[in-house]
DNA sequence: TTGCTCCTCACGTCACGTGAGGTGGC
DNA sequence: TTGCTCCTCACGTCACGTGAGGTGGC
């Protein structure tokens, strides 16, 4: 059987030899023989165990791990496990870096719009943009809690109407209600305004956000600070949100 | 004007105090002042650029890159140049990922469909799924090329139709007929095929191929080692592709 | 003998985390 | 005086890349 040496197992597996030599020293590609004058010589199982590390390095599958799967007696239930970890490493991964992208596009968009950007006029720009998501995390929440209340309700009106059962409609009809002013009291807690006129920026009486004329992300409110009374813009609360 | 010390500089900015002191090092976030005791003193400016570079660094952009920007006399171009550089770069991030993620899914159901698998009999898991992987490159390739060849085709039709030139039509119709070749000789390069019978790898003449009755991804040929003639399968040949 | 490959140190990468041992500031 | 915070080394992380200086193998 002819034997292959680091050079060779590395162009067959696409790597350098510096990364065969690591694998090495890191105990899980170690050669089957040594030369005479201190050469790695690897077999054609060696060969074969190399590509599939380096499949699974493709992987990102990390180092340790493999030698991990190369300890175990019991190698197929901790590759089933890796190989679950990696998928949700990787899910998470590009779910990062999406909401990144996004951040990039929408700074991309607010730095076009000015003439010229300094490093300074980003820190503005990073309040604005900080403020959007922190909202947009807000509304998503409410709407969360939205759906899955309503979807409560209808279920169980649903089973007051087909099989005249009452009391659960009538038990979830009152917890709607708490809940509802729960997330008043965390919208309202989450939330200040800004006033168009002085660019102040207050948190109003609960009662008067409550009853305010509002559209989805104005409400109409007196300035505390100037006296003026207009739509408000709604922004995240700087406290202790998230 | 008050100041901030590190350790409230990272509570603002939400990082750890080490953080602070290394943008110190770096030279991206000097503090204005030192205490008698070598302590570092921030100003509100410092707290401002501090998140600045914070917001940054959550896209992911380097500190050098940071740097360069505080570097340079015209900001606004480093800094629009930059932030198309990191769009690109998370934008193959998350392709590679994606790619990643489907290979990870294809290799699970493999050993989910096996009652026990080993690290070595991964080895032809992995094969497989590099096969299939070449396969579907090639394939795209022949289809891409395909439908640029199509559009080429209708376009020298339509201006022959509408505006009664004929000869761009005969060129393209000529060109096409010489493309043609070569794509079928580029597929019969890249494609061996597997004997149902007795699992011989091989590589037909091309005038078999041409003329074969086949389907999407098989062939009636016949085996040269066991004279089997039936549908073999197509598998991307071991040579020299990508 | 001449290239070419391979060998072993050993430092560099990147953005910090994590102690150790000492001190400032209220 | 007692906690708490901060200071500076200095090593560790992760998977190699990149020389330097020396040698094996055809």
């Amino acid at each position: 059987m002819s034997k292959y040496t680091t050079g060779e197992i590395a162009k067959l597996c696409n790597v350098s030899v510096r990364t065969v030599q690591y694998y090495d020293t890191r105990g899980i590609l170690v050669p089957t023989e040594l030369s005479e004058g201190g050469r790695r010589l690897y077999t054609e199982d060696d060969l074969k165990k190399c590509k599939v590390i380096c499949f699974l390095r493709d992987l990102d599958i990390p180092i340790n791990s493999i030698a991990e799967i190369l300890a175990e007696p019991n190698q197929s239930s901790v590759i089933g496990l890796l190989l679950q970890r990696q998928k949700q490493i990787l899910k998470s991964e590009i779910e990062s870096n999406e909401q990144k992208l996004q951040n990039i596009e929408l700074l991309m968009k607010e730095v076009s719009a000015k003439p010229s950007v300094s490093f300074n006029s980003l820190s503005d720009i990073a309040g604005i943009m900080k403020n959007k998501n922190n909202m947009k995390k807000i509304r998503k929440n409410l709407i969360l809690m939205a759906i899955i209340m309503g979807l409560f309700e209808y279920g169980t009106l649903a089973i007051w109407v087909f099989s005249g059962i009452w009391w659960p409609f009538a038990v979830g009809m009152s917890i709607t209600v708490i809940l509802s002013i729960l997330f008043s009291a965390y919208y309202y807690k989450a939330v200040d305004y800004i006033c168009p006129q002085c660019n102040n920026v207050f948190k109003p009486r609960f009662k008067q956000v409550f009853f305010a004329n509002h559209t989805p992300t104005t409400r109409k409110l007196t300035c505390p600070a100037c006296g003026h009374k207009g739509f408000c813009v709604e922004t995240a609360a700087k406290d202790k949100e998230e």
